[in-house]
DNA sequence: TCATGTCCTAATGTTGACATTCGGACATGG
DNA sequence: CCATGTCCGAATGTCAACATTAGGACATGA
């Protein structure tokens, strides 16, 4: 009997690991929006078969990372004010549920949880802040909401475009983020008071214009 | 240049006819919730290969219909109280959203489209109503207002709880649908009028109301 | 009787070879 | 010069054989 809660043992398949690596190559800039993913090139430098790939770039198409279209191969997704919209507008909406849901599930462990996870914030913001670093503790808060939430559908919504967010984040903070910094730890402490002891229309409200506030933000620097 | 619209070209892989094939015979009850799928039968039955049945069944779980664990296999999915309710949760939300986004896009055309539809379940109901048919339109009804809201992310996690919708509904019109032929018309066609000139957050309201309406209905009788 | 350790089998996971399709380059005709 | 038809290459779609794994059956020992 091991103390530790788990390694989660780490069997899940070549096509996790494909998927995990492609992912993490599309957001290290080396497959710029619109290129082209090639399964033999990907099945090379990553020493596995095509078939791996191919499950993998499923995976990767159900993030909505990627498109793909019979016999005209897989490309990485464009980053248009359309699709911001899209994903923006869709993420308001599960935002709202999944607060909502979880104010009514949270125990007092978990919303400690969360300002734990705020107060990391406030603490990387005062020191040499990173901007990816803030990034993924935004991306682990929103992500612990859908928890506590515990809606199995709605987390699987959630990662249909926590990706794409990511990556659209990833190009605004490569131009600055001191807007994005100003704001982040403030509007997060307030949801967290909100799922604490607010008003269940009020923090429908705000869980939206949280959202807002993020999508004004980048298409303001979207042009580039 | 031929008149009609388009034929939509049916080549999109066997991976596709195989997904298709195995969600009817899903539908049909040919394999009730929690059966096994195994891929050689599958493969054997459908005369394909099982690399096409394998994608085709990732395209099914994309659905939420099937689940599949590492090594483990794919299963049907269960209709629990709590299955009911979370597919209902996360429907609400995604009908909220479409229909304001649809409320601001619509043209005179695609507002009769949706009165053409709830006049067809109208007749349906007077004349021997079926209720598979009805559960048909009553789709169809809610597929033109994703389709005006023409927010292709939105559509795509509508696209992932409609199955699972479907399978949980036909199970109550197995048991007699008087109860839902009894408001299905009345709701939809309050829902085109909101559409047409309604106030933004009444049809917000009435939309989340709709599906709970649903929600309620079908969970009274699922105990079966 | 129960707990434990070892096979064994039936299924999935993975692979490399073969077949099919798309889109453009080129040639041809008006 | 533009429209049309044909061909070709490169990439994806499909397949059947091989490797790996999970879970149960069985035997063993306390």
């Amino acid at each position: 009997m091991t103390g530790a809660p788990l390694p989660k043992a780490p069997r899940r398949g070549l096509a996790h690991e494909a998927a995990t690596l492609v992912r993490e190559a599309i957001f290290a800039g080396h497959f710029p929006p619109g290129s082209a993913l090639r399964e033999v090139d990907l099945a090379a430098s990553l020493g596995v078969s095509r078939g791996s790939v191919r499950e993998g770039l499923a995976l990767l198409e159900r993030e909505g990372l990627i498109h793909s279209a019979w016999h005209r191969g897989t490309t990485v997704i464009e980053v248009t004010a359309e699709d911001v919209e899209e994903v923006y507008g869709l993420r308001a909406a599960l935002d709202r549920l999944a607060s909502t849901t979880a104010r009514a599930n949270a125990s007092t462990h978990e919303l400690g949880e969360l300002d734990a996870l705020v107060d990391a914030m406030s603490s990387e913001l005062a020191g040499q802040s990173s901007g990816p670093q803030l990034l993924a503790l935004d991306i682990a808060f929103h992500d612990k909401i859908y928890d506590i939430a515990g809606n199995r559908r709605l987390t699987s919504a959630w990662h249909a475009v926590r990706s794409q967010l990511y990556l659209f984040q990833l190009r605004r903070v490569a131009l600055g983020y001191e807007h994005y910094s100003a704001r982040v730890v403030d509007e997060h402490r307030e949801l967290v008071a909100l799922l604490r002891s607010g008003p269940r229309e009020v923090l429908a409200q705000r869980a939206e214009e949280h959202v807002d506030s993020a999508r004004r933000s980048l298409l303001a620097h979207l042009p580039s």
